[in-house]
RNA sequence: CGGGGUGUAGCUCAGGUGGCAGAGCGUUGGCUUUGGGAGCCAAAGGCCGCAGGUUCAAGUCCUGCCACCCCGACCA
């Protein structure tokens, strides 16, 4: 490709608009282009390295066993309504109503679909088991999209969606998925971490994410250093600690006026955040009130709370209803002098603390030195507790490391969640009719895109791996005026196509610094420079990923490079 | 959905207390230059986010709305 005649725009300009280092250089080096929040367009050199992607993943799933297939974007509401989606998926769920008020909606994800489409066809277990995918786009509308192609209104996704017979069967079926993710990870080039994940509220049996830890992701996950446990934060179980050895101090009701949060109290009495009550009240429903009780210096996990609640419904009270509900503030919530009907739950860091700081529900108020046992009992104990660095493994005892993750890959076996609604049902041996037993398989595209670059870049540009790269290689003419240079450089160009490099050729007549800032914003992992060696028979290579630059005959040129990117893509 | 911020040329931004719409980059034409985002000359380019209001006069002040970004909440 000649860069002269090709659609490719980079900017000298940091793009005003962004934060995460791959949402700039994306948009820097003219990948992406912003439509809409959340909404983005591929250029051809964008398209280049999404399609690379694709297809790698496309391999990779086809050799597993997949077959790829294209199901629709819109898709009527009916089905929806069958799983009871229409309504749970929420205000996330794209609709839409043709001319006649038919309902519709854009596909976020395809269970449904899918499921639809396979009850049509498979009724014996002697066409089981099955495994389809496809490359498609998808519709979420994200309260808040945000980071570039992280997190998109419309994104590219893979989904594959298994059908066994049996539970065994599944797990073999889930278990090919988990292998072939991490074959396209590793082929991608990508750092991913493996973490067990909540099966949520829907009741699957199996969950793992596949994330990268990054700033720019939206999970919490914790792993172990010491044993190959990791997870996302939510469903780390923590447990009680061990028992303070203390003598219990005279309980006193101590005067903190406007002592409302816990780094106030913990400087006003010199008593550090570990030792002191913490009280939330939550509302379910919003009405029904519930306290959680947790250390100072720990902080509550929701996604916990949902699970000990069992549902979803619940919110942080306001400060009108806290006055209504205990007649106090923000600050001094806690578990004396509580009105009936509240429950209570104790989370497992608080075991064994003596000699606390803690609220009774009136303003400006506090009592220091409380014990359990003496003072007050114990309630039910729960784990709400957010998981922490340093907290222990649940498998080793170890301490955990914490990170954010960023989730580019989710498995799920589903069960009979879809099936059994759908009546997608195959008969067996015995003639029974039963629902096939589901999984289902996602890879966020678009969003490995980011993550790639994320992991492989500088302060002055990407540094794409060679496998997805747009052009493996970029020739560049440092004077496009000078005849000879030229010449070399058409002849390398001609040669490179021949070889079947993938190459760029700048040929645009823009001055050197120009063109060299180009190729490094860019990412190409690797560069001949034709310039003023020419004149000795050579010309520079270079290694965007090491840096490292020799001079080459003209001649070897183009040899040394195809062994060099058949080295990377091996 | 709560909090904060920003909307002015294709891009990045400047435009105290109201008074002719600005710069750099990019674009077009010309000359020079050619190993790290070149120099000089000339030119084109605007619904100042939208709507209303105050005023002799609004990019600037007031009201409402919209869009985008960031933090949080959310994220089968």
């Amino acid at each position: 490709m000649r860069w002269s005649r090709y659609f490719w725009h980079t900017s000298k300009e940091e793009p005003a608009d962004a934060e995460a280092p791959s949402h700039k250089l994306l948009l820097k080096g003219g990948f992406v282009k912003q439509v809409s929040a959340g909404i983005y367009e591929f250029t051809p050199p964008g398209l280049r390295v999404l399609r690379k992607i694709e297809n790698i993943i496309r391999k990779e799933m086809d050799r597993s066993g997949a077959q790829e297939l294209l199901l629709s974007v819109l898709n009527p509401a009916e089905l929806w309504k069958e799983t009871g989606r229409w309504e749970l998926y929420g205000r996330e769920l794209f609709t839409l109503k043709d001319r006649n008020g038919r309902e519709y909606c854009l596909g976020p994800t395809h269970e449904e679909e899918i499921t639809d489409l396979v009850r049509s066809y498979i009724n014996s277990y002697r066409q089981l088991p099955l495994l389809l995918y496809q490359i498609q786009v998808k519709f979420r509308d994200e309260k808040r999209p945000r980071f570039g192609l992280i997190r998109g209104r419309e994104f590219i996704m893979k989904d594959a969606y298994s059908f066994d017979t049996d539970e065994l069967s599944a797990m073999i079926s889930y278990e090919t998925m988990k292998f072939a993710y991490d074959r396209i990870f590793k082929k991608l080039r990508l750092n991913t971490l493996m973490v067990e994940a909540s099966v949520g509220a829907i009741g699957g049996i199996s969950s793992h994410e596949f994330v990268v830890l990054t700033d720019y992701g939206e999970a919490r996950v914790a792993y172990c250093e010491s044993c190959v446990y990791s997870a996302n934060g939510e469903i780390v179980a923590l447990g009680k600690g061990k028992e303070e050895e203390e003598e219990p101090r005279e309980l006193q009701k101590v005067y903190t006026p406007s002592m409302d949060t816990i780094e106030k109290l913990s400087s006003f009495l010199g008593v550090p955040a570990r030792k002191i009550m913490k009280a939330v009240l939550y509302l379910v429903n919003g009405r029904e009130p519930v306290m959680f009780l947790i250390r100072g210096d720990r902080s509550v996990d929701e996604n916990k709370v949902e699970m000990v609640l069992g549902t979803e419904n619940f919110r942080l009270a306001e400060d009108s209803e806290l006055w209504e509900t205990l007649r106090t503030r923000k600050g001094f919530l806690g578990p004396f002098n509580l009105p009936d009907g509240i429950r209570v739950y104790w989370d497992n860091s608080l075991y064994g603390v003596k000699n606390m700081v803690a609220a009774l529900n009136e303003p400006d108020y506090h009592y220091i030195n409380v014990n359990v046992g003496r003072d007050l009992s114990y309630g039910d104990f729960v784990d709400v507790c957010q998981v922490e660095e340093g907290d222990p493994c649940p498998k080793c005892e170890a301490p955990l490391k914490t990170g954010k993750g960023l989730e580019l890959g989710h498995i799920f076996l589903l069960g009979t969640r879809y099936s059994e609604p759908m009546r997608a049902y195959y008969r067996d041996p015995q003639g029974h009719d039963r629902p096939m037993i589901m999984g289902c398989y996602g890879i966020g595209i678009s969003r490995c895109i980011s993550a790639i670059v994320e992991q492989h870049h500088d302060d002055r540009g990407i540094k794409w791996p060679t496998v997805v790269a747009p052009f493996e290689l970029d020739i560049v003419c440092v004077n496009t005026s000078d005849q000879q240079q030229r010449e070399v450089a058409e002849k390398l160009y001609m040669l490179s196509q021949e070889l079947g490099i993938e190459t760029i050729y700048d040929d645009r007549d823009e001055s050197p610094g120009f063109k060299f800032a180009d190729a490094d914003l860019c990412g190409f992992p690797y560069r001949i420079v034709v310039g003023k060696k020419v004149k000795e028979g050579k010309v520079e290579l270079q290694d965007r990923h090491t840096g490292e630059r020799q001079d080459v005959e003209i001649e070897r040129a183009l040899e040394l490079l195809k062994g060099m990117i058949e080295e990377d893509k091996r």
